[in-house]
DNA sequence: CGAAACGTTGATATCCTTCAACATGAGTGG
DNA sequence: CCACTCATGTTGAAGGATATCAACGTTTCG
């Protein structure tokens, strides 16, 4: 089932940058495997020693940590485009977990390889520092929402940053993408209750902030969304925008 | 004021790993500048255009983002040998500030002279991309802190991962060491409020965890202190360790 | 059809925030 | 040297946001 780099649907979208032919057929070449895997899989395991490391194709996958007793926070989502599993591979074992959260497909970039990447190919280098750097942005975002937003903050701040990714990615068709996130977790994305969670949202799709339906979401008001994201405050927040 | 980096303090603690002579002579090469500044000067704003990189040699920082209503968050701790600015150096502009909690020194790497160092130093390139990850496990580890601890188990999950890093670098002596975040920091970096850090702190100390004087810190139970940071129950945090 | 996963809702408990007051120490100008 | 201010730390009381518990509804799927 080897894919070809060269004709990769996900360069076509256009969110990437070009490439040139040279690297394009080195980037072919230390392609060792094309996964497909189902939804659920863990694909990192914490401890893993020797991980390699991963680009996603097509599908969504998530980073998790768990404590001893089990209580488990997601660190960020991984949409088709990213990285996964770079800083497993930098430090010889992962400090986290990577579960698909739906039906994913993976191109490997075996671990032993990623050496000549950084000697031959500066330019590909970079990329993979510009993608470490942006999921840890990523991160950045979502800590803020943990630390410092209330749970319909950080509940808006969520979709809303999620619906712009997917959006890039052309995933987006009338306000509509796949939502492929159960409420358990949101609810360990955000540092909450699964039980909190529900009301929450129920709260916010009954100010008509977005629908949901088979797998599906849809933003009804993004305007106001996205304010609410910055600051919630449930008499200002439905004003009409100035 | 230039210090050669051949002659770099921070190198010779061990902690890094041994570095050719051609490298070292590269690294001399494009480090432009060696900074002092006083503690809270803000090194990187929020949508600095046009950021440099840095290294820190002496003293430490934090990244923080704040929301408009003014809430901050700190993101992470930046301490001798630690990347400054990777991230606003990658994205041509930073979705974060980063301010000097002491009196810090910084050795410059401008921003121009990045690309040269993927071109001709993978090593070093690598290196970069390395610390990078490392950061970023940094942010995922208070990220689980702030989404699934309790304030006791925040307040020692931390205390615990500075006191490693500054014992790493050879900042402890006795398990004593320099702790120059005040409660406010200490609060804003675990989402909780100033009062109820305060409180939390008096808890711990009168636990017999930690003693703090002259701005300095001293872990009194390390033992019992790492295993509050994976589940505080106070009933069981005082047992004998078995 | 039955079981399992997921979502919903109400009641109650708790952790943490907010407010307010006061304490302490460092720095500053008179 | 003293009064003053400002930053920081401390403490109690009260309120609120979120967690926990428990029950039930709904959907999916073998």
């Amino acid at each position: 089932m080897r894919v070809s780099c060269f004709k990769c649907a996900l360069r076509a979208c256009g969110l990437f940058k070009p490439v040139t032919p040279a690297e394009l057929s080195f980037i072919n070449d230390i392609k060792s495997g094309h996964l497909t895997l189902p939804a659920g899989t863990e694909i990192i395991h914490a401890d893993d020693d020797n991980p390699d490391l991963y680009t996603v194709y097509s599908g969504w996958a998530f980073r998790f940590k768990t404590l001893p007793d089990g209580r488990r926070q997601i660190l960020n989502f991984l949409l088709p485009g990213d990285l996964l599993g770079l800083q497993a591979a930098m430090f010889d074992a992962a400090q986290h977990g990577i579960e698909a959260l739906t039906d994913i497909e993976l191109c490997l970039l075996p671990r032993r390889k990623i050496w000549a990447l950084f000697g031959q190919r500066p330019e590909l280098a970079f990329d993979v520092t510009w993608l470490g750097s942006r999921e840890e942005s990523y991160v950045d975002e979502n800590l803020m929402s943990v630390g410092r937003r209330s749970a319909a903050e950080r509940i808006a701040a969520l979709i809303v940053t999620l619906y712009k990714r997917a959006d890039a990615l052309g995933l987006v068709s009338k306000g509509t993408f796949a939502f492929p996130l159960n409420q358990q977790h949101l609810a360990d994305a955000l540092g909450l209750s699964r039980v909190h969670t529900n009301k929450t949202m129920a709260r916010l799709r009954r100010m008509g902030m977005f629908t949901q339906a088979n797998g599906s979401l849809t933003l009804t008001n993004p305007r106001v969304l996205e304010r609410i994201a910055q600051h919630f405050d449930e008499e200002v927040a439905l004003r009409p925008l100035v």
